[in-house]
DNA sequence: ATGCATCGCGCG
DNA sequence: AAAGCGCGCGATGCAT
């Protein structure tokens, strides 16, 4: 297979620029133009290619085997894009620097080329600033385009060295995930119902305005915190206040989940009802936004699926391009409203598989809180379960808010969660438990889960040990390697969780644990660590699910414990038993973790 | 005008 | 001793 490093140089404006706009719309647009590109393939040397956009598409398509080639770039979102879209070129397979980058590094380097070339000691990006802002190709003379030719050459070749420095011990199934991802974006699938979003959008605009009109106020005033304060200190009421979640500064409880704005809603004057009320209703514009957006879209095209590889601390997936497909609603007033204006191409239909309790299932597993492993592997109902250890009574006696109760315990408490956020979880649930049963159940959770509560403190030594580079072990032999020199902690995937700049401190509460993050320090401790390695298995977990899924079926999207796959209609039912299938086999490192598996099929996502 | 921090909110 | 966690995007408010 020959390896093709590329690299396109394209025009942009002001406004007409990927800080502006996304790639998506950014390669679709009209404006759109290739100035040139450089192209490596395996040791040749590396060329400059300038010219008009069918003698480009000519040269290209004549000169290099696609077919048996893997394209390497830097953010190969972008340039894969301009090959598959533009030119109609879509190679073997797909790699990517950046994503490979941001698997090795975390937040060590940043994902740049300067800095991993830097870092690599590879040379150094061109520095020379080539004022190509507004410039069409036409408007660069000979000496510019080869001097922009140079410039985007040495690009290639920092991308070249770069592949090839960080491949050779990079896991092979991994590079694979990298392909997979990139393809959700580069040869979409699915599409958008442009009649539908419309009219969602039209609905969605209509209700907010009927309730801004009723409640007679000015939006401003009531999107303005301030401003919104002024409104409610005006009917005699003192604005409800908490402290900031993330400086602990007084900041105004003004969230749809604050307790005491809740109250508000029941407040005895009823112009301050209706004034919450607007409020809640028109704050958030998360939905017409995403709509608009999904709308121009459809307009463009096919939907481009964009997903960030190891965009978590963890390694998990993360959404990307402006467009988080990760977070769309399934639940509440747009639940599932963008979701069914996703569909399937004609005569195909959309399978969504999901992973039972994945989390909840690897922590058990991983513990070896056998008991909690074995009763996931019959098939048991381990929340009711938990709500029959806490309440003392039998199975078939636990009431419908006593299993919820468990339910919450058994996700929740997991990671060490104390009584205090534990009442308040089930607050927001609208679930009231006094502290002190709060303290109980708390209580019954860590005795009846001795060994998830063992590995708990096998994180934190393992946490202290890392910090002072000593070795450590961590959960079930063979699964997690501790790297203490990193620091960090190596997952099946050959991925490692990164805590650089693990460091402690002595504080008022005795011995504080903290690592560096894109935006200063975070604490870590024990039970958090537990989380995140839990979190970070059920990544491995699913991506060696999607590549067996992928070798059969197109893979459209990934949310976390999620793989959808656009299939021929007429395949359907084969086609979900191969992806169940795929979805309870677990690969060798993890033999005796009990997956299971939920999946829907449908005309479109909504519909899964 | 633009960038950054913060908060809120959607998902897992 | 105790501590649920992981994202991305949009809007606001403030600093540059």
């Amino acid at each position: 297979m020959d390896l093709i490093v590329l690299d396109f140089e394209t025009y942009y404006s002001k406004d007409y620029s990927l800080s502006k706009i996304t790639t998506e719309e950014y390669v679709r647009h009209d404006e759109f133009e290739v100035i040139g590109l450089a192209v490596k393939r395996n040791d040749e040397e590396t060329v400059w290619l300038s010219g008009t956009h069918q003698q480009l598409k000519e040269y290209l398509h004549a000169e290099y085997d696609w077919q048996n080639a893997m394209v390497v770039c830097h953010n190969t979102m972008f340039d894969g894009a301009i090959l598959g879209w533009r030119f109609g070129i879509n190679p073997r397979a797909w790699a990517d620097t950046l994503c490979m980058g941001r698997a090795l590094h975390g937040i060590e380097v940043g994902g740049s080329l300067k800095a991993m070339a830097e870092r690599y000691n590879l040379g150094v990006k061109g520095t020379e600033v080539l004022n190509a802002l507004g410039k069409r190709r036409k408007d660069f003379n000979d000496v510019e385009l080869s001097r922009y030719g140079d410039y985007c050459i040495n690009d290639v070749e920092l991308t070249h060295g770069l592949f090839h420095t960080i491949a050779k011990d990079f896991p092979k199934q991994e590079l694979k995930l990298i392909d997979l991802t990139l393809r959700m974006f580069i040869e979409p699938v699915l599409e958008l119902d442009l009649n539908l979003l419309e009219q969602h959008l039209y609905v969605t605009k209509q209700i907010k305005e009927d309730l801004l009109t009723s409640s007679g106020v000015e939006k401003g005033d009531l999107m303005s915190n301030p401003k919104f304060a002024a409104l409610l200190r005006g009917f005699g009421v003192e604005p409800p206040m908490k402290p900031s979640p993330t400086t602990g500064n007084p900041t105004y409880a003004f969230a749809k989940n604050d307790e005491e704005f809740k109250e508000l809603a029941d407040y005895p004057d009823s112009r301050v009802q209706a004034l919450v009320s607007a409020r809640l209703g028109t704050k958030s514009t998360m939905e017409e936004t995403r709509t608009q957006r999904f709308i121009d879209i459809a307009k463009r095209g096919k939907l481009p699926v964009p997903i960030r590889y190891c965009a978590a601390h963890t390694t998990r997936f993360g959404g990307d391009d402006k467009i988080n497909l990760q977070n769309l609603p399934s639940r509440g007033a747009n639940g599932g409203k963008l979701k069914k204006a996703i569909v399937a191409p004609a005569g195909h239909i959309v399978i969504d598989a999901d992973s039972a309790q994945i989390e909840a299932r690897v922590l058990a597993w991983l513990a070896g809180q056998d008991d909690l492993t074995e009763a996931f592997r019959k098939g048991e109902d381990v929340y009711k379960k938990m709500a029959a250890t806490i309440y003392g009574k039998k199975e078939d006696d636990v009431t419908k808010d006593e299993r919820f109760v468990g339910k919450t315990t058994i996700l929740g408490a997991g990671y060490g969660m104390g009584a205090a956020k534990f009442q308040a979880q089930l607050k927001t649930f609208g679930y009231t438990m006094d502290l002190e049963e709060a303290r109980r159940v708390i209580a019954i959770y860590r005795q009846t889960n001795d060994r998830i509560n063992f590995l708990w403190r096998e994180a934190q030594n393992a946490v202290a040990c890392m910090a002072r580079h000593d070795p450590a072990t961590l959960g079930l032999e063979g699964v997690l390697r501790v790297d203490h020199e990193a620091p960090g902690i190596v997952l099946p995937s050959g991925l490692m969780i990164h805590y650089d700049g693990l460091e402690f401190e002595q504080t008022d509460k005795g011995v504080e644990y903290s690592y560096k993050t894109r935006k200063g320090r975070t604490r870590v401790y024990g039970g958090k660590v537990v989380e995140n390695v839990c979190q970070g298995i059920a990544r491995c977990i699913i991506g060696e699910q999607m590549l067996r899924i992928g070798k059969k079926y197109k893979v459209v999207l990934t949310v976390h414990d999620a793989i959808a796959v656009v299939v021929p209609q007429e395949e359907g039912f084969e086609a979900q038993l191969y992806v169940e299938e795929c979805m309870r086999w677990v690969p060798d490192w993890a033999l005796g973790l009990p997956v299971n598996c939920e999946s829907g099929m449908g005309k479109s996502y909504g519909d899964c």
